[in-house]
DNA sequence: CACGAGACCTGTTCGC
DNA sequence: TGCGAACAGGTCTCGT
């Protein structure tokens, strides 16, 4: 599911609540003291083992909450508690007397009849509690929301290496939160084929891709994500998708039909007029004779 | 270094 | 209607 907007929007509701699940305005769990817990999926937990798990939470109060890419990141007194969501996971506090959502695999009793959950139908979703957050997020690149991300340090970037721009978007190494969705729709807005090869940007379209990336996650974050299928709930930018499953319906900008192709075994949404490819642009992959 | 395939998982939707 | 295939917001590892 989430990307970078749909984990700000999950990030942004755990500190200050209200978010709106089934009705319900969820509350904010800022401050709040950690009092026991339950890991229902083992795997869910990428670091320590369980027993040291439970021994260090007990008594940590949460005292800030942040999204660094697609990680929620909580500050315990001493601890740091990181959470992946990967495809399908979602957290979120509910009143603790409910019923446990379907899905939970970990879920945390707080202080004040608050429960934090984490539910994750495919299991894919990680946890990691840590004293340095800098051992799980140290590999991370740039936040393309960052002020001090700049087109030509995109530019810098690009040109250090030598990638088909599709994947080096959802690269986390190389810029930090972009998933499936944006990068689509990211690339459209700036009007780049996502097999073009990274090397080949002018300093005009460099211009574009940063204005297109961070207006595109600035959307997002504005219509609190993305909704689709059953997974995550809440957003509404589905509804503003430029190409991103719309394979046939016209291009928003000059009709012709959105095409899908696979890149990296991703599928991959593009206009096929305004996204042109130019076979100087793209890697030569056989060489005739 | 860059790329593709396979793995990790389950649920929904599509096509016949 | 039923059933298998395809597909899904992500990332890691391995082989070429």
């Amino acid at each position: 599911m989430p990307e970078l907007p749909e984990v700000e929007t999950i990030a942004r509701a755990l500190r200050q609540g209200g978010r709106l699940l089934d009705g319900r305005q969820t509350p904010s769990i800022l401050g709040l003291e950690i009092q026991s817990g339950k890991l229902l999926w083992e795997r869910s937990l990428a670091q320590p083992t369980p027993s040291e798990l439970w021994q260090r939470l007990p008594g940590q109060r949460i005292q800030d909450i942040n999204r660094r890419g697609k990680f929620i990141v909580l500050s315990l007194n001493r601890d740091h508690l990181l959470f992946h969501l990967r495809m399908s996971g979602d957290l979120y506090a509910l009143p603790q007397p409910d019923v446990l959502p379907d899905y939970t695999r970990f879920l945390l009793d707080l202080s004040g009849g608050l429960r934090l959950v984490f539910a994750d139908a495919r299991k894919f979703g990680r946890i990691w509690l840590t004293q340095d957050p800098q051992t799980v997020l140290g590999n991370l690149g740039p936040e393309p929301l960052d002020e001090r991300f700049t087109a030509a340090d995109l530019f810098e970037r690009l040109h250090a290496r030598r990638r088909q721009l599709k994947p080096l978007l959802l690269d986390q190494t190389f810029l930090a939160g972009i998933g499936n969705i944006y990068a689509d729709e990211a690339l459209h807005l700036a009007r780049l084929h996502p097999l073009r090869l990274s090397t080949s940007l002018s300093m005009e379209e460099v211009q574009r891709l940063w204005a297109a990336t961070r207006h595109v996650l600035e959307e997002g974050i504005r219509r609190n994500g993305a909704s689709i299928d059953w997974v995550y709930r809440g957003g509404d930018f589905q509804n503003s998708f430029r190409v991103y499953h719309r394979v046939g319906q016209p291009c928003p900008l000059c009709g012709t039909p959105i095409e899908r192709i696979q890149v990296g075994q991703r599928g991959t949404h593009f206009c096929p007029y305004c996204q042109p490819l130019d076979r100087n642009e793209t890697e030569i992959r056989s060489i005739p004779g």
